[in-house]
DNA sequence: CACCAATGGGGTAATTTGGGTT
DNA sequence: ATTGTCCAAATTACCCCATTGG
């Protein structure tokens, strides 16, 4: 069901932009949980990198943590416009914006740096899957809040969706509660 | 992935000539963007520091580096992999990234800003042509030159890449000429 | 099984960094 | 606006040898 994915210290060294070294530190104090080979080599699944490298501290919300921000990504016109309307009248606080392919969804992720991207599997071009999988291995990003909906209901699908970092999964048709529920919205600011 | 290039404050501060403590406070007040490590230090993007440079006007001081920006969009890893390294190796003043799939296209445009962008047609997922036309009509891009290239040639695609408004269509195979000189390193340095 | 280049582990010493203050 | 200095902590270099993965 889910395809662990299980890096290197090399890898994770790159990706939190430091020596393999310091890496091997960390693990050695036990701040980034390991898996060791027969060997004694450790190996590191992306989960525990991601919540370590939030929990440290490096994300990048240095910016306004005033309002929340969320991304609609959806090729679907109507959807889209739609959500984004629901999420702008419910919070006025919140920052609203929206992507209608892959493109523009790593274009705007890079540019307004969202909490939540609400996002839609089933994109003609690009899916959903690729653009999850993106977020989630990115450091800069993975510590963002991915709920995935989609028409096409399969248990593949959402084990699928799910095993590459989601965390949500959304059937459509849902309602205006649901959406809001599934983005954390409930017992947000306003 | 990609090869980022990733710079500490002591990098940064002897490439703009001047002291670790002043780069310090650039990025303390904000005016020089930066990525931490979990320990708290700071990595500065060679993009950032450029673009930095630039605005500051000390772009003088840049060692001849990234005075120009190219970004290959091509899913074949092989060839994709080749281009960075063919201009790495052939102009090492620019700074040269790349991107796999649509979303990364975006993402990184947005990042790095380029002033050429070499795209493939042929995407699994996301076609070319969606990304030249987002790239051509949106304001902050649309002055970035776009090289098409495409295995698959045929007059209608080539017009219709052009129609949206590529600059150059390359046919695959091409020669290391030939990319060169539709990127417009003709006339650069050696 | 042996070979091999790249990588990883443990350890210590050396270097760099952030923050406060001048 | 930039830089020097101090300190504690973070990060890295370097050594030697084992493991990994062809």
């Amino acid at each position: 069901m889910s395809k662990k994915i299980w890096l290197t210290p090399n890898e994770v060294a790159e990706l939190l932009l430091v020596s393999p070294v310091t890496v091997r530190q960390w693990a050695q104090k036990g701040l980034l949980p390991a898996r060791t080979t027969p060997g004694g080599h450790r190996r590191f699944s992306m989960e525990s990198v991601r919540q370590f490298a939030i929990r440290e501290g490096m994300a990048s919300r240095l910016k306004g943590e005033a309002s929340r921000c969320i991304l609609v990504v959806d090729d679907d016109e109507q959807l889209n416009r739609f959500l984004v309307e629901l999420f702008r009248s419910k919070y006025q606080g919140a920052f609203v914006d929206s992507a209608f392919d892959g493109y523009e969804a790593g274009s705007k992720v890079q540019q307004v740096n969202p909490d939540v991207v609400l996002l839609d599997l089933m994109m003609p071009g690009m899916d959903g899957f690729q653009v999850c999988e993106r977020l989630k291995t990115d450091v800069d990003t993975m510590h963002i809040h991915v709920v995935a909906m989609s028409g096409f209901y399969s248990e593949e699908n959402e084990g699928r969706i799910m095993s590459v970092g989601a965390d949500k999964f959304l059937r459509k048709p849902f309602s205006n509660a649901e959406v809001i529920e599934a983005c954390g919205f409930s017992s947000a600011n306003s």
